[in-house]
DNA sequence: CGTAAAATTTGATCCGGATCAACCATCATC
DNA sequence: GATGATGGTTGATCCGGATCAAATTTTACG
């Protein structure tokens, strides 16, 4: 069902503060903002990290001590049965925020899905930041906020969807993610997926077999076009997305 | 597979400055701080409703124009697919927060699943206060956090938990916030659900048969007692905490 | 390149929960 | 008491996706 977790990457004893990949130009030796989107303003003693894919970043129930903002990749959020049956509940893209802040308990496996890039910080300078700033924590409560809707989106398609309509959903939502700026509703679009099939079957509440078949299934019915098995190519988004609420059998 | 939708009780037209029933001792003809937990001060235009089960509180994809804090009762929150399946994504109990905040759209719908009484106020109240208040926007963020914790350990459940393991989980659940000041891992409790079996179904992802067996299956096991069908007693909840990630057949 | 390990696909069979159907209990109304 | 309406239980059957098994493709690495 699972496969077994890797031993934890330590950011926590990063501690030297290195130039920060995404904003050297501007701010040398400190990570400053990013991006429009960049949630958090960071200070002094930032550190970059490069994870590798299935690398642990923080296991579940470990108190959080550091925090980041994703700069490139995936992450995925996880929880886990005591007989080890897993269940992702949630990805991060860039330039998420990542980590739970004011709660001392991280209550999932935090995991790179890609190659990650991250911009690091410890505990203490975020709560000093928010202290400061209520417009930091206003984005954090925005992002917060997104996140619920997307967990509340996909315990719907969870709890009521069949296979068929449970894959369409996810491919529709990896496309909006990594093409935010296109239309998730017509046109055409191509991706890399940044899970493999187990991932995809443990975000799906499903086992890698029926997904695999389910992407057979699409295939066949020219819905996607797909190389090297993590390659995706939509024709038609419209036709996607009538597909994640309409079930189809065989 | 769902009820239809009833009329819509509209709390928008209550304008009238009614006495908060929850409060009026301090603050006369205002609605005030309620509770240590209580989550927004309101000022001046707050009205109190009273609803009934089923009655639907904002539709789906409806713009947020008001807010309301839960004094009493149980709040269900759903979504729907186009077909009309339904699946619960949440549920509210006193003394919450009920709205989306900065959020356009309610992208479920809310209703009542029993008695509710709400103290209700305007989308621009909310947003004067948390500009005025940065502590605010921390308790609606903490609450948003709570939420969001909840909604994935509910994607576990919805993912990867057979049927049994789901109504125990549901009961532990439910034990927890109808009784939060107890232990729900050691000793007895009783409590009413707040749900009918239809709901609990929507919740749990099942159908209405399968809930009932697998609480009559609960009973004959000793697990727990029931009376006209609500009245629920635990006489061990380190049992039922077991139960819910453990698969028990026939 | 060759070989092993990992990832994915495909096939055959099985089973848990859905579906379809009947029945029972409670409550409101006449 | 009769009559529905609503909510809940129980039984019989069916099917979608899990499980078990094996083949195939891709990736990693000497």
């Amino acid at each position: 069902m699972i496969e077994q977790l890797k031993p934890r990457l330590d950011v926590h004893n990063s501690e030297m503060p290195v130039l920060c990949q995404a904003c050297e130009a501007r701010h040398r030796g400190i990570c400053g903002v990013l991006t429009p989107s960049q949630l958090v303003t960071l200070s002094k003693h930032t550190t970059k990290q490069v994870v590798s894919p299935e690398q642990q970043i923080a296991f579940e129930g470990e108190t959080t001590k550091r925090f980041a903002n994703i700069l490139h990749g995936v992450v995925k959020l996880s929880k886990l049965t005591a007989d080890g049956r897993q269940q992702i509940v949630g990805l991060q893209f860039a330039p998420d925020f990542m980590g739970r802040p004011f709660s001392k308990e991280n209550d999932y496996a935090v995991e790179a899905a890609t190659e990650v890039r991250l911009c690091s910080f410890p505990r203490s300078t975020l709560e000093q930041l928010t202290t400061e700033s209520p417009e930091l924590e206003h984005r954090l409560h925005q992002q917060t906020l997104k996140e619920l809707g997307e967990a509340r989106e996909w315990m719907l398609t969870l709890g009521r969807k069949s296979a068929s309509e449970r894959v369409a959903s996810f491919l529709h939502f990896i496309a909006m993610h990594i093409n935010p700026e296109v239309s998730h509703t017509h046109g055409s679009q191509q991706f890399e997926i940044p899970l493999k099939r187990s991932d995809i079957a443990d975000f799906l509440g499903l086992t890698i077999e029926t997904v695999s078949r389910q992407f057979t299934r699409m295939r066949q019915a020219g819905v996607i076009k797909i190389s090297n098995n993590r390659t995706i190519e939509i024709p038609d988004m419209a036709k996607l997305a009538a597909l994640t609420e309409t079930n189809i059998q065989d």
